[in-house]
DNA sequence: TATGATTCCATTTTT
DNA sequence: TGGAATCATA
């Protein structure tokens, strides 16, 4: 029982909401909670009560996350909290908990507790494989949609036996994957999906492993549990049968990853499933101005099938919200550079500044501007560390040493750096390591015994066997850092781009020496650690590390955006077909768009400041140039707090906001054609505009800016500049 | 095996 | 349009 409230953590400054959900005892609980509302401090709270009221035994204590970052930070929060405390509690990813579940308890379920898990890009390339085993066209049957369907089905918990559909794709994915599991243990290794799947498995199935794994904790909590897929659910649901204490927090406005399999019900029945729930709701939001807020609202508020809530906020109005029609995406460029060197003449630090896209593509145009501006940023989404090729290629050769039966990263490097093994001969290896249903290297170390390889090939070979098993007996006895400065050496890798000197290998041997100084690092702050957990904490925690220190703005996707916030965020291309995004047909499933709206609502729920809004009248999509259309979201926005600058483009068809009678139950109105694009407001040079001291005037000239000014031609008092807001239309 | 030509295609991506 | 990925050819 939880007793009176704690002289360690103090209660006064949650407001009654939190505090309930931070009150709440035992049995399960959902907690809705709104963007910018104090979910983590709900979450942190709650955990550190339970430790310090309700004495449950910190590694007792289940917390999920879905990232790592999010993972570290609450971590960090609850050592603030609970001191030392925290490290015994179990708190990670998903991923990273079955992982470790799995390694300690597997052995019930037939694994072995060396597994190596393979991501997207060894899943393929095992799919590959084994097209081509099947001789299957990779034109017709591209693995990375078949690897997407072998994922889709282990989300829903399904293996190749239960696989529905009997057109020929789903029967070429069912026989795939069917081969593809075979080949996977022999491999020893495990998919993404596996970690989940298998952990379903083990729970449902096998009552020892149950008792093992969902016996070892007494609360469970979930972070973002809109973001859930099915295997997920379960996992979840499984681990809490016994106790029943569960604590899922999320928002269902913010369900943004349906196309991954993400399923919104999982919180929105969340109380039908535990029909004993208690059910909070965060509505006050901490973050953003009335105005910002109030946009976000009216977004958001025209969503079917949403929990009913509405976000409230005691923070000041602030500025209104900018609107801007651009020429076409280079002038948007432009706009953004304005902006940050107006803010910046401001005082305004680039790191509280964010430009959110909808599709990557969109940076191009902004970074060139911004490069030549000599403004700085960094993009987040790129490229990550651990997925370059040279790394991947080192990181695969040190796979092999933990896990020989890896065949995925045994092709990729027997013939990197090129040692003469060549195409036939690994043909012919596979071959016989398919046939025996057995690891290629096992495969490879018994034919060159049974001399099934002769003259070059079998000299080749064979150096290569002795050069792993020269590598085996390095990593045996030395640490990580001189395993990969061996590595690089023995296996010829430096030599090989240090012999081109092209810009590239230059960068390639610069991220080398990055890599073997990471070795370094991480063998110095983890003595005791082995090569087999180094290699899965970088497996499972792709975060690039950010280079902190210069002040940099930030350029992402709306997506990655999510669970950040900064002072000022502007958002570009909100089009119809851009944002909402529309890929090659119509919106066929109306859901799709739902989530475009809900993604409008991160984007704007991220500003806490300032919100620029921005769309181009022209932008050339795949090498041609598009008349564009303003997004139905921006004539979703309420009036009174935006400031549209920009004329608008002649209205092709446009779009009419639904008002809220019209949203439920009655769907929102999907034809959009024939209605003119409301130019409410719009200020744009020439236009006839009033004031209320100096009269009647017409516009000179507009600039965008924080906040937007305007240089009015007045028949009183003659030329003025003045902010935008106290003009009206004449 | 490496380079250039060619072809294809085109969201979002927490692990 | 541009980039990645595959293909052709030396």
């Amino acid at each position: 029982m939880l007793g009176s409230p704690s002289p360690v953590i103090s209660l006064d400054s949650l407001n009654p909401p939190q505090r309930e959900a931070v009150l709440h005892d035992t049995g399960p609980l959902v907690v809705f909670a709104g963007a910018g509302s104090g979910k983590t401090r709900v979450i942190t709270f709650r955990i550190a009560r339970l430790i310090e009221e309700g004495h449950v035994r910190p590694y007792r204590i289940l917390a999920v996350t879905f990232t790592n970052k999010a993972a570290g930070e609450m971590k960090e929060r609850l050592r603030g909290l609970v001191g030392p405390l925290a490290d015994d509690l179990w708190v990670g990813t998903f991923h990273a908990i079955c992982a470790r579940l799995l390694r300690l308890h597997g052995a019930l379920l037939g694994l072995s507790s060396s597994f190596t898990i393979y991501d997207d890009a060894d899943q393929q390339a095992m799919v590959k494989r084994i097209l081509k085993e099947l001789e299957i066209d990779e034109k017709r049957y591209p693995p990375k949609a078949i690897a997407g369907r072998i994922n889709r089905e282990k989300q829903d918990v399904r293996g190749p036996r239960e696989m529905v559909g009997d057109d020929p794709a789903s029967r070429i994915a069912k026989e795939v994957y069917a081969i593809y599991e075979e080949r996977m243990r022999s491999a020893n290794a495990l998919d993404f999906g596996d970690l989940i799947y298998r952990m379903v498995l083990g729970l449902e199935e096998n009552e020892t492993f149950r008792e093992l794994v969902a016996g070892r904790f007494d609360h469970v909590l979930v972070d973002e549990f809109q973001d859930t897929n099915h295997a997920q659910f379960r996992v979840v649901r499984a681990l809490a049968a016994g106790h029943r204490n569960i604590c899922v927090v999320g928002d269902d406005d913010q369900s943004i990853y349906g196309w991954r399999g993400a399923d919104r019900r999982n919180i929105l029945d969340f109380r039908h499933t535990f029909p004993e729930a208690a059910v909070v709701k965060l509505e006050q939001n901490y973050r953003s101005t009335g105005r910002i807020l109030r946009a976000a609202n009216e977004i958001i508020s025209r969503a079917y099938d949403r929990e009913p809530k509405r976000l409230f906020t005691e923070n000041p109005e602030g500025q209104k919200i900018v609107v801007v029609a651009t020429q076409d995406e280079r002038d948007e460029a432009a706009l953004v550079v304005r902006s940050v060197h107006e803010l910046r003449r401001a005082g305004v630090p680039l790191s509280e500044i964010a430009i959110f896209y909808r599709v990557h593509a969109q940076s191009r145009v902004v970074e060139e501007a911004l490069r030549r501006e000599n403004l700085p940023y960094r993009v987040i989404g790129g490229q990550r560390f651990y997925e370059r090729t040279e790394v991947k290629d080192v990181l695969a050769y040190l796979r092999i040493l933990v896990n020989p039966g890896d065949d995925v990263s045994l092709l990729r490097i027997i013939n990197k750096p090129a040692r003469g093994i060549g195409k036939t001969t690994i043909d012919r290896l596979v071959a016989m390591a398919n046939e025996a249903n057995a690891p290629v290297l096992e495969t490879l170390s018994r034919a060159l015994d049974a001399n099934r390889f002769s003259g070059a090939a079998a000299k080749k070979l064979r150096e290569f066997v002795t050069l792993v098993d020269e590598l085996q007996e390095i990593a045996a006895t030395r640490g990580l850092g001189e395993l990969g400065r061996e590595l690089i050496e023995k296996t010829g890798y430096r030599a090989m781009l240090e012999q081109d000197d092209s810009p590239e290998s230059d960068a390639r041997l610069q991220v080398l020496g990055e890599l073997i100084g990471s070795f370094m690092l991480f063998e110095r702050d983890n003595p005791d650690v082995s090569l087999a957990d180094y290699l899965e904490s970088i497996t499972l925690d792709t975060t690039s590390e950010e280079d902190a220190g210069e002040d940099r703005l930030t350029l992402m996707t709306v997506h990655a955006a999510k669970g950040l916030e900064f002072k000022t965020v502007l958002v570009l291309g909100m089009e119809e077909e851009g944002f909402p995004y529309r890929g090659l047909n119509p919106w066929d499933d109306p859901e799709e768009l739902e989530e475009e709206r809900r993604l409008a609502y991160v984007a704007i729920t991220r500003a806490e400041e300032r919100l620029v809004l921005s769309y181009a009248r022209t932008r050339t999509v795949f090498g041609q140039m598009k008349l564009r259309i303003p997004s139905r979201f921006l004539a979703e926005l309420p009036p009174d707090d935006v400031i549209r600058l920009g004329e608008p483009q002649r209205p092709q068809g446009a779009y009419r906001p639904p008002t809220q009678a019209e949203v439920r139950p009655p769907p929102p109105p999907v034809d959009y054609d024939g209605v003119d694009y409301p130019a409410d407001g719009m200020i744009r040079p020439g236009m006839a505009v009033r004031h209320k001291v100096f009269g009647q005037g017409r516009v000179v000239d507009v600039r965008e800016g924080f906040p937007p000014k305007v240089t009015v031609e007045f028949r009183s008092v003659g030329r003025k500049t003045l902010v935008a807001s106290y003009l009206e239309p004449a």
